[in-house]
DNA sequence: TTACGCTTAAACTTG
DNA sequence: TTAAGCGTAA
C-alpha cells in the first residue's frame, strides 16, 4: 500500500512513533517538534494501514479546541467524517460517558455541570448552612481542597484524618457540599472525572464493554494529566495494550492545578514494554532562540531529559530592554511593533506575553495610543458573562427545579422583592426538610407561613419558571431561549441600564440565541458528547455552556496583535515575541520562589514563552514599577541572567551584539537577498514594486522599494518583509 | 429590600 | 490600581 501520503514530511523520529508496532509508547516531543502533527498521522496510520476502525480509537485532548482541531485535521486527510471516533478532552469524554450511563453512575438522567464559579457559590452556602465564618474559611481555598480531593480520587470517608482542624472542618464542608450536589442533581468538573471513574471501577461490565472497544489510545499534552486522569487511563487500558502518549516534561506549567509531572515519567514503569521517542528537531525557532531556552530550562532538576536544535542558522540575539518602567517598557514595545509593522511585518504574527493579566493594561494604552490594533485573550468568556449566567439560571430551574444555585441565582435577578431575610427562610426551611429551595418555596406558600406581600413575590416567581417551562416546552431551543431572555424580565432590566454596560449585554443576550441557533444547526452529538438519541437539547446546550466555555472576545480573525498570559500561549508561535515584566516578584512571582519545585514551574514557563518565537524575541524588565499603587523597584528576574550572555544584546546599552557569527535571518531572507536597484519585487500586502536603494549589511538591510499601489516609496528591513524577486 | 459608599486585598486557569 | 465585600441609609 502506499503511505507516502501519511509518512512523506516526516523526519526519522517522527515516522518511527507514526509507525510504531502497537503497544505502550511514550514520544517526548518538544516544543516546535511537529507533535500535532505526529498525533494525527498516528491515527490516520491506525486507521489506513492497520485497518483499525475509528470504533475502536480514543484521543483524548487538553481543549476542546484542540480536539475539534485535531478531528476535522484527520476527518481531511482520510477525505471522510469519522463519526465513531471519540476525541475528547477528559472531561467532555467523561460527561458523555456519564450521559449514556446515568443510572450506573447513580445520577439523575438531566442532571447539570457546576462550572467553578457556581462551585464557589455553593461552597459559600454550605458554609453558610454549617455556620461557619467565612473570613475563617475562605470558599475558595475550601473548594480548592474539595477539588484536591476529587483528583486524587478521595471521596470525604477517604480522607486520611491527620487531627489538625483544618482538615477536619474541610473535610466537614466537603461532604456537606457533596450532599447538596447529589440532591440538586450537580456534578462539578472534578466530580466528572471521578464519577466517570468510579463507573468503571465499580462496573466491570461496562468496563469491558469500554475496554474491548477502545483498542487505541492516544494522549495529548501527557505532562499535564493529575492522578485520577492517569488512573483513569490505567483503568482503561489496564496498564496494557495500544497508548500513545505525547507530551514534554519541560512543558508542565499547571502543577497548581494538581497536574503531575511524574505521570510522563513514570508512564514506562505502569505500562512494561513502553517505548520511548524523542521529537527533538525544532521548526521553530532560530538557533539564538533555542539555545537561550535550552540554557535556562536546565537549570532545573529531575528532567527526562532533551535537547532542541535546529538546522535554521542563529537568527538575531536575544533582545534584553532594561526598562526605567513599566511605562517605558509599554511604550518601548509598541513602538518596535511599530517599526515592525513599518517593516512589512504583521500584527498578529506578533505577541506581548505577560505572567499576569493585571500587566495587560498598560500595554493596552500604549497600542492604543500607538493606534495599532491588539486583541486580549483573558478576563471573562461568552458563558461566563453575568448575563449569559443569568439567562442559564432561569433555563437549567426549566430543566430542573431542584437546581439550588440556578434558584439562588434567578430568584434575585431581576429584583423582585425576594431578599435576604426571605431567603434565609427558604435556606432554612430545605435545611430542616432536607429539600430543594424549590420545594420549600412550594411548600411555605401552601403552608401560608409568609407574609402577604413576600408570598406574592415568591408565588410569582414560582408560576414565571413554570409558565417560562409550560409555554415553551415544545418549541425548538432557540425559541425557548428566547422566551426566558424575554420573559424572565433579563432583557428589560439590562436595557433599561444605560449608564453601565447595559447595551453591551442586550448584544450578548442575543447573541446567545445566535449560539443557540448555531448549536442545533452544527452541532455533531457525537463531537457534543452527547448520545445523538437524546432527546432533550436543553440539557444538551446546557452541558455545552458549562464544558465549552466559548471564545473570548469576537474579532479573531483581524490582524492584531496578540496580548496574553504565558499559559494561554502554550501550543502558539508567533514570529516576534515580547517577554515582559521578567523581574523577581513578578516572574518568577514571589509566591513562587520559595519552594524549588514551584520555582521550577515558573522556569517552565518561562521555556514556553521563549519557545514561542520563530524569528525575534524580547526579554523586557523594568527598573522600577509602580504595583498595586506603590512605585517599587525592581531587580531583573533571575530567568534573565540565565540566558547566557553570548545569546543576547541589550538594547538600552547599544552594545554590539555578542554573538561571534554574524546573525542569520533565514535561507529565504539573507542579507540583501540578492536584490539591487531597479529589481522588481512582489510584497505580501503591497504588491509589486521596484527597488530603488539598498542600505545598510547583513541583518539590517534596508531597501527602498517603490510600489505603486501602495501610493509610493516605502523602506523595508529586507529580512523582515518576504519579498520574491520577480 | 435595595443602593451606595467605604474598606480591603491582590497568580496563572481548563475543563 | 481595581474589584469585590460589607455596613449603613433611603
Amino acid at each position: 500500500m502506499d503511505v507516502s501520503w501519511i509518512l512523506d514530511d516526516l523526519n526519522e523520529p517522527q515516522r518511527a512513533a507514526v509507525t510504531a508496532p502497537l503497544g505502550p509508547l511514550r514520544v517526548l516531543a518538544g516544543a516546535g517538534s511537529g507533535k500535532t502533527r505526529v498525533l494525527t498521522r498516528r491515527i490516520a496510520w491506525l486507521l489506513a494501514v492497520n485497518n483499525a476502525s475509528p470504533w475502536s480509537v480514543l484521543a483524548v485532548t487538553f481543549t476542546n479546541k484542540a480536539a475539534a482541531e485535531m478531528r476535522s485535521r484527520v476527518e481531511a486527510m482520510l477525505e471522510q467524517p469519522l463519526g465513531g471516533l471519540w476525541i475528547g478532552t477528559f472531561h467532555g469524554i467523561a460527561h458523555r460517558l456519564l450521559r449514556q450511563h446515568w443510572q450506573e453512575a447513580g445520577l439523575p438522567r438531566a442532571f447539570q455541570i457546576l462550572d467553578s464559579d457556581d462551585q464557589t457559590r455553593l461552597v459559600k452556602r454550605v458554609l453558610r448552612a454549617l455556620n461557619l465564618d467565612e473570613k475563617k474559611w475562605p470558599p475558595l481555598a475550601a473548594a480548592g481542597f474539595i477539588n484536591r480531593c476529587k483528583d486524587e480520587i478521595q471521596r470525604p470517608a477517604d480522607i486520611v484524618d491527620d487531627r489538625t482542624p483544618a482538615r477536619r472542618q474541610h473535610q466537614r464542608i466537603y461532604a456537606a457540599y457533596q450532599q447538596e450536589c447529589e440532591r440538586s442533581g450537580l456534578v462539578d468538573f472534578g466530580e466528572l472525572l471521578l464519577r466517570a471513574y468510579e463507573l468503571w471501577r465499580d462496573h466491570p461490565d461496562v468496563l469491558t464493554h469500554y475496554r474491548e472497544r477502545f483498542q487505541h489510545i492516544l494522549i495529548d499534552e501527557f505532562q499535564d494529566t493529575n492522578t485520577i486522569q492517569y488512573q483513569w487511563v490505567r483503568l482503561l487500558s489496564g496498564g496494557q495494550g495500544d497508548v500513545f502518549i505525547v507530551g514534554d516534561d519541560d512543558q508542565c506549567v499547571y502543577g497548581w492545578r494538581g497536574s503531575k509531572v511524574e505521570n510522563i515519567q513514570k508512564f514506562s514503569d505502569d505500562f512494561p514494554g513502553t517505548q520511548t521517542i524523542r521529537l527533538e528537531q525544532n521548526y521553530r525557532s532560530t538557533g539564538a532562540i533555542l539555545e537561550a531556552a535550552n540554557a535556562l530550562i536546565a537549570n532545573n532538576a529531575g528532567r527526562l531529559g532533551k535537547h532542541l536544535w535546529t538546522d535554521a542558522g542563529d537568527g538575531d540575539p536575544v533582545q534584553i530592554y532594561a526598562a526605567f518602567s513599566e511605562i517605558d517598557e509599554a511604550r518601548f514595545v509598541a513602538e518596535r511593533i511599530r517599526q515592525w509593522v513599518d517593516t512589512g511585518g504583521q500584527r498578529c504574527e506578533t505577541a506581548i506575553l505577560y505572567r499576569s493579566n493585571a500587566q495587560s493594561r498598560l500595554f493596552e494604552e500604549a497600542l492604543l495610543g500607538a493606534a495599532i490594533p491588539y486583541r486580549i485573550y483573558g478576563g471573562l468568556r461568552f458563558f461566563e458573562r453575568a448575563e449569559i449566567k443569568d439567562t442559564l439560571a432561569y433555563l437549567r430551574l426549566v430543566a430542573n427545579r431542584d437546581d439550588d444555585p440556578s434558584f439562588e441565582r434567578a430568584v434575585h435577578t431581576p429584583p423582585r422583592g425576594i431578599g435576604e431575610r426571605t431567603l434565609d427562610l427558604l435556606r432554612e426551611s430545605a435545611r430542616i426538610e432536607s429539600c430543594s429551595l424549590w420545594q420549600a418555596a412550594s411548600r411555605l406558600l401552601g403552608g401560608g407561613a409568609l407574609s402577604g406581600r413576600t408570598a406574592h413575590a415568591v408565588r410569582r416567581f414560582l408560576e414565571l419558571v413554570e409558565r417560562l417551562d409550560h409555554s415553551s416546552q415544545h418549541q425548538p431551543l432557540p425559541e425557548r431561549v428566547s422566551h426566558v431572555i424575554v420573559h424572565s424580565g433579563l432583557r428589560a432590566m439590562y436595557e433599561e441600564d444605560k449608564a453601565d454596560k447595559g447595551e453591551m449585554r442586550v448584544e450578548n443576550l442575543d447573541e446567545l440565541l445566535n449560539v443557540s441557533a448555531r448549536f442545533i444547526a452544527h452541532s455533531d452529538p457525537v463531537i457534543v458528547g452527547i448520545d445523538p438519541t437524546e432527546p432533550d437539547w436543553l440539557n444538551a446546550f446546557l452541558a455545552h455552556a458549562a464544558l465549552e466555555s466559548g471564545e473570548r472576545q469576537a474579532g479573531v480573525g483581524e490582524d492584531c496583535v496578540q496580548l496574553m498570559t504565558l499559559h494561554m500561549a502554550k501550543g502558539l508561535e508567533f514570529s516576534l515575541v515580547f517577554l515582559v515584566g521578567w523581574e523577581e516578584g513578578l516572574f518568577p512571582h514571589s509566591r513562587s520562589v520559595a519552594q524549588e519545585h514551584q520555582l521550577e514551574e515558573e522556569r517552565r514557563l518561562a521555556y514556553v514563552g521563549i519557545t514561542r518565537a520563530r524569528q525575534r524575541i524580547y526579554l523586557c524588565h523594568a527598573e522600577q514599577r509602580r504595583w498595586y499603587g506603590k512605585e517599587t523597584r525592581q531587580s531583573p528576574s533571575r530567568f534573565v541572567r540565565e540566558v547566557p550572555e553570548a545569546l543576547t544584546q541589550d538594547v538600552r546599552s547599544r552594545a554590539k551584539p555578542r554573538l561571534k557569527t554574524p546573525p542569520v535571518v533565514s535561507p529565504a531572507t539573507t542579507t540583501a537577498g540578492g536584490l539591487h536597484p531597479r529589481q522588481r519585487v512582489r510584497h505580501a500586502k503591497f504588491g509589486e514594486g521596484v527597488v530603488l536603494a539598498i542600505e545598510g549589511e547583513g541583518y539590517h538591510t534596508r531597501a527602498q522599494i517603490h510600489f505603486p499601489a501602495a501610493g509610493g516609496p516605502k523602506w523595508l528591513v529586507v529580512a523582515y518583509a518576504k519579498l520574491d524577486r520577480l
